[in-house]
This record gives structure tokens, sequence and C-alpha cells, in this order.
RNA sequence: GGACCUGUAGCUUAAUUGGAUAGAGCAUCUGGCUACGGACCAGAAGGUUGGGGGUUCGAGUCCCUUCAGGUUCACCA
């Protein structure tokens, strides 16, 4: 409508002030809910034209509209805004062909779909997840949801970290402090048994630091000679090289670990298309390097490490690897671009990674395009912000990490009792019941997170439990059932919902404000397709969820007399139901049927 | 020290990318069930958008400055 709306007053503006105007200048917004109308023009970019008060030009298009443009219904004009009034009639229109849409993605579909990989989750195996990694796989998630309901083709992807001197470290702590103990002899979740390891070492590290520094050494060269860290540094060697035994330690440890996070991956409902594991694509990595150094494109330190200078770009020197030769973070991600882009050949990739490796890259982005490839142009870093818990960040050292195992159980726990204390569920088998305190638990995690702009920083606080009331997902789920119920009992009525067809002629007000938020659906889901936000289909379908709410409380539809009147409301709430669902979608939000 | 990011009601957060009187939820207070589902609805109160300058018709949004917090610049990942 923006766009037929802008046509118009480009033409009012040339047959008025016999002007071309540039679209740019053409400022169409909705008109604020204080204010009559339902789109508004700013005025003042056409001053120049009309050379005129903001007053009289807002009066002078708005006459035109209305008298050549049967849509326009009226206008007023507020200071330098033109509001503009369309008729019920167009908006009834519009609504009509939301009815009878297949899915109410239709309008979202890109013209020239890209081949998007979505890199999520890349998690680190020597630690169980937690609540940052919610954020970063609803994150990832949901935007695969978003991107490929806007008809690109792409695919989830994972990187994982299972390598490296981090893995190493759970790896020598087990050897010395294990006794043996496995997933099964214990009873624990594989992820949180390597992660029971992972702490030992940096507590007895530590220790042996401290000791060598009493002894006389300084700070630095206690932590690098502290008889622990130099096991780590030759295990990795050794893992490096091939060595068995270490190298079956390291399988078997990381099947525990996949094992666990496969349960946890399975609970937030994610999941991947292809998973990379960085064991692969480091050599790859170290071969690019070592190409890039024979081209004089990198250089080669005095002690054999191996060095990109970025300084040109803005950036530091880059260490790519080390002076014994095993590779670093970066040699890795180098590996794995390049690996990835001769398989897919895709047009973008997008990294879903925390923006405290904005830095990160930076450097990666520089350093592909330096070694000529033009693709990296395509990388992109969906940088989001840290969750962090009133006090800060959460620090493994104080123990303040919110476990995402944990938090999910206490989700669904907090379902039960809020679901079992209204007591509506009565009819239902026990498994059902537990599906449905599942949902709704996971609803207000996941709405929790997804609402918040990614780009930044959210704080949890765990002493307050997450809200079920208010702006959250079982608000929106309990719209949602709410409409279900109606629907149900039309049936007890013997109304035949299916066959009910749209036949709009009495509506109110509040009619037509639910209709025009509905219209506003698929320019919601391009607009955080384009701009990466799940937060603004969130904050989308809790919008609706609250207007139909207030229509839900001041009409009756079923006990509604007249049955045309009846039948609209009918429709309007089923549309209704239907973008709610589909938005919830796109959230990787599961409905409830009841709850 | 260099680079980057953030700062909005007591708390958690919106704001159509420079537009009108900064919008919600939670918490607090008040009202609404003879029900199509009260996990709801209506109302009250709560703000110098960290402070100060500037740019212009117009600034939470852009620029400068200052304060506070954070991230990063590792032979960690």
């Amino acid at each position: 409508m923006e766009i037929v709306l802008k046509d118009r007053i480009k033409e009012a503006v040339k047959i008025i002030y016999n002007s071309e105007v540039n679209d740019d200048l053409i400022q169409i917004q909705e008109t604020k809910k204080d204010f009559k109308g339902d789109f508004t023009l700013v005025v003042f970019p056409l001053l120049r034209f009309s050379k005129n008060t903001p007053e009289k030009t807002g009066e002078t298009i708005g006459q035109y509209l209305k008298d050549n443009f049967n849509a326009v219904s009226g206008f007023n004009v507020i200071k330098g805004f033109l509001n503009i009034e369309l008729s019920d009639a167009w908006w009834l229109e519009y609504f009509r062909k939301l009815t009878v849409e297949e899915t109410h993605l239709e309008k979202c579909q890109v013209s020239n779909p890209e081949t998007i990989l979505v890199e999520y989750s890349s998690p680190n195996t020597n630690k169980p997840l937690h609540l940052g990694h919610i954020r970063n796989n609803l994150l990832g998630y949901s935007l695969y949801r978003i991107l490929s309901g806007c008809g690109h083709r792409v695919v989830k992807t994972n990187i994982v970290n299972d390598r490296g001197i981090h893995i190493c470290k759970s790896m020598v702590a087990w050897q010395k402090f294990g006794n043996g103990e496995t997933p099964e002899s214990s009873g624990m979740k594989g992820d949180h048994l390597v992660g029971k390891y992972y702490v030992l070492f940096e507590k007895n590290y530590k220790i042996q630091i401290e000791k060598l520094i009493n002894e006389g050494m300084d700070e630095a060269e206690a932590k690098n000679s502290a008889p622990l860290m130099k096991e780590t540094r030759e295990m990795l060697l050794k893992w490096e090289a091939g060595d068995k035994e270490v190298f079956g330690l390291w399988k078997l440890m990381n099947s525990w670990v996949y094992a666990g996070f496969d349960e946890t991956y399975k609970k937030l409902g994610v999941d991947f298309d292809k998973i990379y594991y960085e064991s692969d694509t480091y050599k790859i990595g170290k071969d690019i390097v070592l190409s890039a150094l024979n081209k004089k494109i990198l250089y080669r330190n005095e002690d054999s490490s191996i060095w990109a200078d970025l300084t040109q770009d803005g950036l530091d020197q880059k260490l790519l690897l080390r002076s014994d030769g095993t590779a670093v973070y970066m040699t890795q991600d180098l590996g794995t671009a390049v690996d990835r882009h001769n398989e897919y050949k895709f047009d973008k990739n997008i990294y879903v990674v925390g923006n405290e490796q904005n830095y990160h890259f930076q450097v990666l982005k520089a350093l592909l395009k330096r070694m000529g490839y033009k693709w990296a142009e395509g990388l992109i870093h969906f940088s989001y912000g840290m969750v962090e818990l009133p006090e800060g960040r959460m620090k493994s050292r104080e123990g303040t990490i919110v476990d995402a195992d944990d938090l999910i159980k206490e989700m669904q726990l907090t379902a039960r009792e809020v679901s079992l204390e209204l007591g509506k569920l009565s009819d239902f088998s026990d498994e059902e019941k537990e599906d449905i305190f599942r949902k709704i638990g996971m609803s207000a995690l996941k709405y929790y997170i997804l609402k918040v702009d990614p780009k930044k920083n959210m704080t949890f606080n765990p002493a307050e439990s997450i809200d079920f009331n208010g702006n959250t997902g079982p608000f929106i789920q309990y719209t949602y059932t709410r409409i279900k119920s109606v629907f149900r009992k039309a049936k007890q009525m013997g109304i035949n919902t299916e066959q009910v067809l749209f036949s709009g002629t009495k509506t109110g007000p509040k009619e037509i404000e639910l209709i025009k938020l509905l219209c506003k659906f698929s320019e919601t889901v391009s607009a955080a397709a384009t701009g990466y936000t799940p937060a603004l289909i969130a904050n989308y379908c809790y919008e609706l969820s609250r207007e139909y709410n207030q229509f839900y409380h001041d009409f009756s539809i079923l006990g509604e007399a007249d049955e045309g009147v009846r039948n609209f409301r009918l429709v309007l709430s089923r549309v209704t139901s239907e973008i709610i669902n589909e938005g919830m979608w796109l959230l990787g939000i599961e409905m409830p049927e009841r709850m």
C-alpha cells in the first residue's frame, strides 16, 4: 500500500507543483495511534517544491489524493504531517485477500533467492551448553526459518570446536583424576561429565601456578611452566601428530559430549543440515596459510611462527601458525570458510557468533580478501549481544554460569506448576499434559530471549523466574488457544466453520484495527529477514495478540445474532490464529491447541 | 594505551532507521467474570532517553565532548 500511495503522491506533486521528486523525499509512515488516519506523509521534504507552508502543502496534496484515489476516504493535516485515511472498503478488500492465502508468507517471497549458510551453535566440546548458547541457538534457528520462509535456500551448519588446547585440558584432567569414570558409571550426562574435568583442570592448574609464584617465578612464566600445562601442550602435539592413544581418548570423550549435546539440541528444537568439525578443517587452514606464505601474503617470524600483517587494513599483526607449527582458531576458520565455499558456492555465509568476536571476523574477512577469495564479501558476522546477569557476565570461576539443561528443566517445571494450578487440562492424559507443559515452558524461554533486539546485550536475572503473563510466549499461546477454543465451541453449536465465508459488510473500528495489523505481517517478516532481526516478529506477535484480546473481550463472536457479523468475526479470528501460528513458527516456538 | 559497543520508568525492554505528546510488560495501586478460556481486559502512577554542547523545520536516533559500564587488540577459543 505504501508503494501505491507513494506513486500517487509523486503524481500529485508532479501535477500540482510540476516537479519530479525522488522516492526518498516521499516519507510515508503509519499514522500514530493518537491521530486519525492510516498512513502519514511527512510534508517537510516537499516544501521546496510547493514553496508554501507545511499546512497548505499538506492540504493541497491531501485534497488531490482524496479526489483522485478512491481508496482515500479523507485526510487531516497537523503541523507538517498529512494523515491519510483509507476507506474501510479498501481495508476489507485487502483483508479478503489474506483469507484465501495458502500461507501468509506468500508476499514475503524474494525475487532472487540466494544460497545462504547459517552457522550457529558452534560449541566447544569441553563444556556443556549454557544460557549464552541458548540465545545463539535460538537466533540461528529462527534466522534459518525466516530466511527460508522468504524463499532462500538455507543450509543450517554447525562448526564443532572439537580440538585444541582447551579440549586437551579436560582430557589430561580425566586421565589424571578420572579413575575411568564414564557417563554410564556416573549417571552423568556426557557433556556435563567432561565439563567436570575441565573445571577440575583449571582448579589444579591454578594451584600449581600459585605454588610457582610463591617460589619466586613471575606470573607469565608460572602459567607457562606449570606441569599440567606442559602435559596439555604435549598432548596437543601428540594429537596433531596422530598419536593413537591420545586420539582414542579424544574420540571417546567427544562421543560422550555429542550424546549430551544432542539431547539439549532436541529439547531446544534445533537441528543442522551439515556439521563441520574443526579437527577436519584446521588442516585445510594450515595448507591455505602455507600457500599464502609462498605467495608472500604472509610472513614467517624468526621463531618460525607465521603471521599476517594487517596494519594497512587498520588491524594488527595476526598469528596464523604457532612456532611449533600447530594451528590457532583463525587458521581453522580460514579452512572452514574455504571448505564451505567449495562445497556450497554460497552467496552468503552468516556466522551467528557473539559480539565479543567482532574483531575476529573483521580479521577473517580481511585475510580471505587479501588471499584473493572474492566471495569473502558474502561473509556476514551476525553479531549478537551477550546474556548477562544483574551483576555482569556469567563466570565459571564464580559458578554463575546458567546451565542450559537446568534452565530448560526449570522452565518446564514452572509451566507445569502454573498449569496445574489453573487446572484446565484435567481431561488430558499425563503424556499429553507433559507435552503441553513442555511447549509452554519452552515458549516462555524462547520468547523471552527472541523478543530482544539481537544486537543488544540482555540481562537475565536468575532470581526472578521468567514471566508467563504479559509480553510473553505463553500469553501469545494463550491467545491462540482461545481462538482454537472458539472454533471447537462453534463446531459444537453446529456452525460449519469450514464453510464460513467472508462476507465483510458491517465492521467496527476495532475490527479494522485488527485487519491493519494482520496486513502488516508480511512486511514485518520481510523486515526481519533483511535486517536479521527475529525480534521484530516476536514483538509483532505480541502486539497482534494484545489487539485480538481486546477485540475478544469487547465483542462476542459466537453470541453475535447477526450471522454475517458473526461469520466475519470468525474469519477474522481464523486469520489471526493462522498468522500468530506462522509468526511463532518462524521463531521456532511451538503452539499448543489447548493449555 | 589503540579500536569497537552499550547507556531509555524501580526492573526487563520498544520506538517504522532523522518525524508528531518516547510505547509496552513486570512490580505497585484501583476497577471488571450469570465464561466464545481471568495465563485476560480497563484505568492510575511511574521519563530532563547518563550529563553538556552542536547539526535543522524536527534528535533517543547523526557529530563533538564528558561520565559510567562492557568487549577486544594473546603462540586462548
